[in-house]
Order: C-alpha cells, then sequence, then structure tokens
DNA sequence: CAGTGGTCTAGACCACTAC
DNA sequence: TAGTGGTCTAGACCACTGT
C-alpha cells in the first residue's frame, strides 16, 4: 500500500511566503509583492498561490484588501497559541516554552457505557482505556487530562510510554487525529478534584473533544482542562458571508 | 460610490447545497451526491464548489473523504455557537435561544493611553467612548461587556441605541466588524467584580478582542464576560499540514 | 479497474482603491 | 485609468478506495 508522503505544493508556497517575511524581515504592515509577482517568483498557477494565501489569512499572518494590496498583519508572527489548530498537550506546552512532563498517571480499564458508544462510536461493552494523567510545563501544573480510547487501538504486548503524547502512539496505529470536535467551558476544579494543585481552587479550561482520524474514525475521547494561569487561547473570529 | 452588493456563487452554493440536505432529510453518515453530480445540479465550475465544499466542511456540515465520498457529519446541523464564526453578544444570546436585553449600561468618556491608543491604533489623547453593559438571557445574566470605541464612530447629534447590537451602530458608519483577534481566558467574577450577581461567584469566559473591519481598521476593543452557565463554546480543530 | 475527491494550471472577467 | 485582489470556468492529472 502506498502512501503519498508529498507535501502538497500550496503548503510548501505557505512556507516559502512565510521564508520571505523573514528573509526580507517583513514588520506588521509591511507590504507583500503583489501576487503577480509572488507567481513569477514561485513558478505556480494563480489558484495555488491564493489557496496558500488564504490559510496565510485565516492563520492572520498577513490580510488582503482588495485593490489595495496584501499586508503584513501579525506583530510577532511567532507562537500564537492558535485554537484552531489542533495540538496535542505536549505541543501546546513546548509552544510556550516550556519543557513538558507528567506527574501521574492512572489507568484504568472499562467497558463502554452508552455515552462512550455514542462518541466513540463503539459497541456497548466495548473494551475501553481510561488514561488520567497530570501535565507539567517546567514544574507547574500544565493540564489534567483524561483520556478515553477503544482498547484494541493500543499496541498490545508492549511496552508504551504513555508520558509523551497520545498522539504519536495512536499514530503508530496510523489512527492519529486529524480534527476535533471540540467544546470549551471555564471551570474551577478544587484539591479535591486534583490534590496536587498548591491552592484550594484553580481556573481551567475545560476542553471536551472528540477526535477524528482521517478516515472519519473517533480514535479517542478526551476531557483536557487546561491551567488558565499558563495558557490563554488565540483565535481569528471572521464574520461568515453566508 | 457603487458597492457591490451581490453574494458570491459560491456563498449561494453553499446555501443550495444545505437546502438539498434539508430537502433530501439527510441525515448524519448519509452520502452527498458525488462532485460531478452537484456540478451538473448547479451548473457551475468545479472550483466554485470546491470552495463551498471546503466551506461547509470547515463549518463541520460534511466531510470528504478522498476515494470513497463526502458525507454529513453534523448531527443536529442547527445553532453550534462556533467560536471562529464572528458574531455579536446579542446574536449569540438569541442563538441559544433566549431573549436578549440589557439591564444595565454605563457610558464614560475617556482619552486614548497608551494602551488603546495601540489596540485602537488611534494617537494617544484620542476622544474614546467606554460602554459598559449587562446584557441578559431570558432575565439571567449572560455577559458583561466592556466595549471601548473611538468617539468618531459615534453618530452626532442624534439618539443612539446602545441596549441593543454595538455592531448595528457601527454598522451605520461603515465600520462593520468583519473579523477579531481574540484571546479567551477562564476567568472568576465576585460580586464586587458583577453586583447584580445572585451567588458571590461566577464563572465566565472572557473574550479580550480587537475588532477590525474589512478594510482593516480596528474599530473596538472589547472584554466581554460570558456567563458559562449559558454559554458554551463549540469549535472543530485541524491539524495543520505546514 | 472504475469511481471519487485532491491538486494544479491557464485564462477570463469583475470590483475596489488610488491617482 | 492603472493596479490590485476577488470570483469563476474549463480541463488535466494524481491519489485513495473499493471491486
Amino acid at each position: 500500500m502506498k502512501v503519498n508522503l508529498e507535501v502538497p505544493l500550496q503548503t510548501r508556497v505557505q512556507n516559502k511566503i512565510k521564508e520571505y517575511i523573514k528573509s526580507h524581515d517583513l514588520r506588521a504592515g509591511d507590504r507583500l509583492p503583489i501576487e503577480a509577482e509572488l507567481l513569477q517568483l514561485f513558478q505556480i498557477g494563480r489558484s495555488t498561490l491564493r489557496e496558500a494565501m488564504a490559510n496565510l489569512e485565516s492563520q492572520g499572518v498577513i490580510q488582503r484588501q482588495q485593490g489595495k494590496g496584501t499586508f503584513i498583519r501579525q506583530l510577532p508572527l511567532t507562537l500564537a497559541n492558535g485554537l484552531d489548530e489542533l495540538r496535542s498537550v505536549t505541543e501546546h506546552i513546548k509552544a510556550v516554552g516550556a519543557v513538558p512532563s507528567t506527574s501521574r498517571m492512572d489507568i484504568s480499564y472499562l467497558a463502554a457505557d452508552s455515552e462512550f458508544s455514542e462518541k466513540l462510536s463503539v459497541p456497548v461493552g466495548e473494551a475501553l482505556v481510561k488514561i488520567e494523567r497530570v501535565r507539567r510545563a517546567d514544574d507547574k501544573i500544565a493540564a489534567f487530562c483524561v483520556d478515553i480510547l477503544p482498547r484494541k487501538f493500543m499496541v498490545v504486548g508492549q511496552e508504551v510510554d504513555f508520558g509523551g503524547s497520545l498522539f504519536e502512539l495512536l499514530a503508530q496505529k496510523d489512527h492519529h487525529p486529524d480534527y476535533a470536535e471540540s467544546s470549551l467551558t471555564p471551570t474551577v476544579l478544587t484539591q479535591r478534584d486534583l490534590p496536587e494543585m498548591a491552592q484550594s481552587l484553580g481556573v481551567f479550561m475545560l476542553f471536551e473533544e472528540v477526535f477524528y482520524s482521517r478516515h472519519g474514525d473517533a480514535v479517542c475521547y478526551s476531557n483536557d482542562y487546561y491551567n488558565a494561569d499558563i495558557f490563554d487561547f488565540k483565535i481569528i473570529r471572521r464574520r461568515q458571508n453566508g
């Protein structure tokens, strides 16, 4: 079974444009070359360029204005912790410049009840694994993660490292998360919920989410609580023209 | 000055597909006709169709799978309170099926300090208006909104209704918000912060955001606190292939 | 192998901005 | 009026899925 490993041209063009911005030291408000010039420079079709530009615009890197031009929009052009981008907890911690670690991990096994059956699209009674982990960023509590996934996704008869990214583990079985349906709720956790907290109360952002593979199969159901002292989440919201 | 009021074809096609789903009573998991059929049906070019499909996919309405087909993904196809969609507080309240109202409003005038100067891209000292409002959904506290905007955006010598949407007010001056840079933080508000709360503490989602017009001009800086008891925020997060 | 969505190109015309 | 991004079409070829 051959798999396409090539990166799409439009994605490579995105990176080229980012490199262009860096190498020419373009700052917020500066103007990007016009489309025709970039077409010359990259030797590509216009649709390809426009796809790349549309992505960069939705990521907040550039801003296009009909009749005027395309401009750099972002101030730092660095890590923005964009909410719309799916990342593992490990990646989030690294993104704020901290070292990720896991200070507690509890694993239990259970059978799917009707709720989990629905969320994960498995039969009631299906064998599941529940992994609870306290994740740290430079020793500070970063997140409390409760992940539930079908046991069949686990590699049997093999020592598995849950300390790192669950994403990597799933990738080994070709179940790498491609997108997630997420619901965000501000939440207060007490020491009863999370004994390792230093204070009696902490404010967290709960991400309740179902992860799906690129095949559209549900691979994991999670309740991840992100510490509000460490993370804040940025997003660009747009007016829908529909 | 003529302005284009026509809705782009790709947007109309999105709506046609949604209508198709409704009229054919397609449910989650059902299959949408293949691209070639839709091209015939709508008599359009493939790029246009694919733009429309890409938007519907990012909205979570459909799911495309290479080699297999396009499928309905959403369960209710109703209000999802999508975070990536820019909406006014009024619209958010209506979206959860409640009646919006305003129970308190304080207006004050101030001059831009260096912080506001930067956020709103106006000179230091520029005349600003600060509007604090307690918004309700069916009499329950829905949000506490603090909006700051340049005084010149206000219609002078005219009675203005702040009770409704600030968006509408700005639209009158061709400064309608087109997108926003938002930062989300879970927050606890006390009765000291918000005296009309029934309990001593409440959990809120703080949206700190700058709104921009389609011309790329900053039009409003807001700190909006949404009551976590009333709202939860959904979003589809995707793996970036860059 | 046929069916389906994914990527890419070339080119036409339109709408907005600035001069 | 010239320059720029926005919309739309037609068509070619590729990659993945299932038979």
